[in-house]
DNA sequence: CAGATGCTGTTGCATTTCCCACAGAATTGT
DNA sequence: ACAATTCTGTGGGAAATGCAACAGCATCTG
């Protein structure tokens, strides 16, 4: 995964710590971070701590759609809320958070600095990966069937891990969440798959053997 | 939707032009455009005609992933393709295609021309428009019945145009493909929902009445 | 105009998926 | 070490979804 200040070493960043003004600031658990307009305004990086990404609808209620650990990265370019909704960035722990001034970033600053135009290409690729990240999610979506989806999720696993044995990064509960399918429903198909050879499971250990 | 030269007048294009070596190439139906890569190297802006994008997995089984019409803009920053997928655009019909080159796009000129950061914030603008377009699209996958896909999908359609009643912009046969259902099911669900008063509908013409 | 094609609307039937409920295993907290 | 909680694995029965097939309309084409 590239890192926003992937390629520029400690002297390009003082150099554009001054460029772009950039300010660090602490939260405490429960405060308000951000919030996220539809214009793009903002690029927060987390230093330290966890936080959460919240979507309230006309009606108040929230809804998760994201969480942040450290080195993750927010702001409208990669998520921009719907027109009529509010939406907040809010911490779960102690949190360090750096802001950069958008108008900053693309306005190339005098000097036509390096690390500049690094820190642009950084934002692009986090941009594309997220999309990328995206795009693969509806990959597994759109597919219709339980057994689907299941082997759209793994091959995307055995692609990112290089090996035909996976663990899963979260619990079977979890996983039936992402899926959006029924968690017994789930479990009765990868019973199905073992029993026709199709995988092997053991808890969160699975070998797709197709 | 924002246009990738928004707010930049014919100088400032003119002045791009020079800045970026941009190059306009004309394809036949049929032809190769690009190939997307893992690494972002190049951004297409659709001058005229159409074309597509298609990923070829690894036993040569092509899916179109994507339309491009006219002032559509394609490159690895808005469809970053899996690492070991082949992924190409191909001409529909008649294409003018106008190709900029990454590398000066993200190096600001020694010039810091003001075009240069308009046309920056408006590539960003673009690819955090197709975030959002993603998101609200894996909105509507992510819902578990025909029912609550229709719902979303009409409250989005609701939400962009601001009227009650809308068009569908496609068949109703092409809408149950794009929610991923069974088209006699969602033709069942929507006489269903027809009967209890949560909607109208008319052929292509719905009214959303909750 | 006639024929072809594609879209809409509907139905019976098979299958899948969901909901609910339960029990043992594993993990966490005290 | 024990209690509490969460996770895993299973099953029956209800409900939703998918499949296949057909007929009426609309649209396109020569």
């Amino acid at each position: 995964m590239t890192h926003l200040f992937a390629g520029i070493d400690d002297a390009g960043l003082k150099r554009l710590a001054q460029c772009m003004k950039m300010k660090i600031t602490r939260f405490q658990p429960g405060e308000e971070i951000a919030t996220l307009d539809i214009t793009i305004e903002k690029i927060g990086i987390m230093l330290s701590g966890n936080a959460h990404i919240e979507v309230s609808d006309e009606d108040g209620i929230c809804t998760r759609v994201g969480s942040l650990a450290e080195g993750d990265v927010f702001g409208e370019l990669f998520f921009l809320p719907h027109e009529d909704r509010l939406c907040v960035v809010q911490a779960d722990t102690d949190c360090q958070v750096m802001f950069l001034d958008w108008r900053h970033v693309i306005r190339p600053c005098p000097h036509s600095c390096d690390p500049h135009a690094r820190l642009i290409a950084n934002l692009f690729q986090l941009a594309a990966e997220k999309n990328r990240q995206l795009s693969m999610y509806t990959d597994i979506l759109s597919q219709r069937s339980v057994r689907a989806k299941l082997i759209t999720y793994l091959e995307g696993l055995i692609r990112e891990t290089g090996s035909r044995t996976v663990t899963l990064p979260m619990s079977l509960a979890a996983l039936s969440e992402y899926l959006c399918v029924d968690r017994s429903a789930m479990m009765r198909e990868l019973k199905n798959m073992r029993e026709q050879g199709i995988l092997d499971a053991d808890r969160r250990v699975i070998t797709l053997k197709v």
